[in-house]
Parts: C-alpha cells; sequence; structure tokens
DNA sequence: ACCTGAACACCGTTCAAGT
DNA sequence: ACCTGAACACCGTTCAAGT
C-alpha cells in the first residue's frame, strides 16, 4: 500500500526530487496533505533540509504547478502546416492541457487559481514560453493581433472551465463513492431532502452522468466553429 | 483604515456574524489570513469560543461560500414569461454571479474549487435550490430534460472559466502594479526576460487590456446563440 | 449558556551547530 | 556542502474549568 518512497538520504537530494515527490504526495493524498514537514518525511530527510531546494512553501507551490504544466510546452511548439493547421494546432495543446487534469486531478485546481506571474498570462496557460508558441502560431497562421488575443483569451477560458468542472466532479463521485462504500446508508445531509427539489429528483439519472469527455469534445469543436468565423469573416 | 470591528464580547455573538466577518477578513486581508485565532481575535473573541457556532474550519469555508452565492438564489428562483423568456432569465442568473466575483474576488476561488455537496451539483452553481429552479425555468420554457441539463452543464462551463480568470487576471493586476508601487523598478522576475519572447513582446499592449467584461458579454451571447440552436433545433 | 485557559499535535521558518 | 536540533511564532481542536 506503501507511496511516499523514502529512499535518499544524503547526497541525491535535489529540487527535482523535491518537486517531484511532493507531486507524487499531493496526487496520493490530496493538497491538504502537502507540509514541508511531511513532504520532508516522505523523502527521508527533516524538513529544514528542504529550504537548502525550494525558497519556502509558496516557491514549491509554484514549481509543482510549473513542473505539472511543463508537458504542455512540448505540444504548443508543434510545428503546422501554412494553411488552415491552426485547428488541429489548438485541438493539439486543447488535449496536452486535459492529459495534465486527468493526470493530475488534485494540482489542477494550483493551476487554475494560482496568480500568475504576468497579469496577461492566463491559467492554465500560464507559462511565457507556451503563450509565445501559441500567439506566433496563430499570427503566423494568418491571424491578426487582435484574433490571436481573442482566440487565446476564449482558448484559456474553455480550458479553465471544462477542466476544472471535470476534476471537481470526479473528485465529488469519488468522495460520494468512499461514503457509500463505509456504510454511509442512502443519504448525504440527511437534514436537506432532495424531495423538496422535485425537478433535480426527476432529472437526477441524467445529471449524474460523467459526460465531462464528450462535452470537452464537443465544446472544443465548437470553439473551434466560432474562432474560424471570427478568423474568416 | 479599520476593517475587523470588535464590537462585541458576549451574548451577540452568532453563526451569521461569525461567517459575516469572516467573509470580510478574506475580502480586507486574503484567505491566507483567515484562521480561526485570527478570525476570533477580528471579532473580539478566543478562537475556541467558535466552535459553539462552526463546527472547524471546513464547515467555516463551506458555509462563507453558501452565505456568498446565496445572493443567486434570489435571481434563479425569477419567474420568466412562458415564450422566449428564457435567455433573460440566464442572462439575469449569469450577471448575478458575475456580481459575486465581482463583489467577492477573494472568495471566488472558493466558489470554484471546493467540493460540492453532490456530485452533480457544479460551480459556481452550487446550490440545490438554484439548480433546482434553473432546471425547473428551463424546462417549463420547453426545453427537454436532456436539454436542460446539456444547458446547465454548458452554463456552469462558461461561468467558471470566464469568472475565475476575471478575479485572477484582477488580482495580478493589482499585486503587480503593488509591486510597481513599492519602487520595483520595471521588471519582476530579472532572470528570464521578456525580450526572449517576442511575440508576447509585440502584443504585451494588447494582452494587457483588461476587457473582462465586454468578454464576458460576448461569451454569454454566443453561448445563448448556441443553446438557442440546440433547443429550436 | 457561553466563553476561556491550558494543553496537544501539528505547522512554516530561522539559524547556529554538527558531520 | 549538506543536513539537523532547537527554537519561535503560529495554527486547529478538545475539554475541563470558570462566570
Amino acid at each position: 500500500m506503501g507511496g511516499t518512497a523514502d529512499t535518499p538520504r544524503r547526497g541525491n537530494l535535489d529540487r527535482d526530487l523535491v518537486v517531484a515527490t511532493a507531486i507524487e504526495l499531493v496526487g496520493a493524498e490530496g493538497l491538504n496533505a502537502l507540509s514541508m514537514r511531511r513532504l520532508g518525511a516522505a523523502i527521508g530527510v527533516e524538513a529544514m533540509a528542504l529550504y537548502r531546494y525550494v525558497d519556502g512553501r509558496e516557491d514549491l507551490l509554484e514549481s509543482i504547478v510549473e513542473e505539472v504544466t511543463k508537458k504542455v510546452e512540448r505540444a504548443a511548439d508543434m510545428d503546422i502546416g501554412p494553411h488552415g493547421g491552426w485547428q488541429a494546432y489548438l485541438q493539439h495543446v486543447a488535449h496536452a492541457v486535459r492529459d495534465i487534469a486527468s493526470d493530475h486531478p488534485q494540482v489542477f485546481p494550483l493551476v487554475a487559481t494560482r496568480h500568475p506571474a504576468a497579469p496577461w498570462l492566463r491559467p492554465p496557460l500560464r507559462n511565457l514560453a507556451v503563450v509565445e508558441d501559441f500567439l506566433r502560431t496563430l499570427t503566423s497562421a494568418g491571424f491578426s493581433e487582435e484574433q490571436a488575443v481573442t482566440a487565446y483569451r476564449a482558448f484559456t477560458s474553455f480550458l479553465l472551465g471544462q477542466l476544472l468542472l471535470t476534476v471537481t466532479q470526479r473528485g465529488a463521485q469519488a468522495a460520494t463513492e468512499e461514503v457509500l462504500d463505509e456504510g454511509g446508508a442512502t443519504v448525504a445531509h440527511s437534514d436537506i431532502s432532495i424531495d423538496d427539489f422535485p425537478t433535480i429528483a426527476r432529472l437526477q439519472p441524467k445529471l449524474s452522468i460523467d459526460r465531462s469527455d464528450e462535452e470537452f469534445e464537443e465544446a472544443l469543436e465548437q470553439l473551434l466553429t466560432r474562432i474560424d468565423a471570427m478568423v474568416s469573416q
């Protein structure tokens, strides 16, 4: 049942290991479980040793976000053909970000809510290299500057809403199942009954289906359509 | 300049005052400043006294979210005419939620990221009464059950992405100005220069404009158009 | 009935001291 | 060079005790 290996003790400690172990810890036990002291223990070292490699807790959280979102860089600097390839490009980047949300659902709220370094970096595309590639690709695909910026804004807004809802929903789903598994009878907070909300009660089966993946693809298609209308107008 | 009145000391303490003071405290000093001990001090009481009125810190956070999102209830139970009024209704609810984000930017990330009570409650519409009214209004406006659920999903996703980005962006903006005001020379993290990102540098003026309000209205219009296409298809 | 003091386990962070 | 022990200020929470 382990988790959190405590292999190293001396010398082999470095910043990457600290951040990587922190990500593991958050993935295994949630954000609230991440303290400097527990992280130290997970690595096999006292908490104070970590201060050689990260500049305190805030810096650690920042580093986690940076590390986790790094995979988008590879997607964002993809080369596209000269004509129309921007749609494939946006698809590619969108799916790279979605993969981050799936792989690190516990970290994604951090990606979503931490203030970016610059006021015009918009989560979840909060990395200068990524945004540079993004804007360069669109402008060189024929977007005007205004259009590229508009697309950037619409795209980030789409990703943030869609993916944050996905991870939140799946988290709640898992939590609910856990309660039920532990013998949590039939209902949750028995004081307010669902019977007071007949429409919800009636639609509950439909509301309970997790359509996150299809929703994402459909909303992405619609977004691309809207951007296309803007560009070819 | 003050904030955090310490008027009451005995008897006049109750749950509403605790929650209201907590919201004030978060508004004035940020989420990180909210501890049971500091909240107690702000009220004029020891932290332990709060446990009579809230069931610990998590319950307090939950209560803050509930209190702040309560205003949406009034908007959501609005009556609409029998034909086509659903568009005005969605406009009305959307603006009620946006007002929450504007009035409580420091609380909104909590609204956005805390797991709702049920897995099919989607932030920022995370209240049974609101969702009941929402779904009832749409179905009685002629939406099928599938369409009402689809609209609920698209609507929440739109609100979440749009508003979370607005508050994040404005927060970053304010933080940046503060740094500049305090004599923070010209650039932020001098190690990576913006000169390495020519497209960003070129688009910076356009990227720096806060178009949140217009964006919100435009994206809302587009959403209503898409929903209309779905319904009358 | 309502609040406090004392206590416990935990936290982030610093710094001198150890190896 | 790298890590630890001790220390400090702070935290959430419990519970017996005060009024």
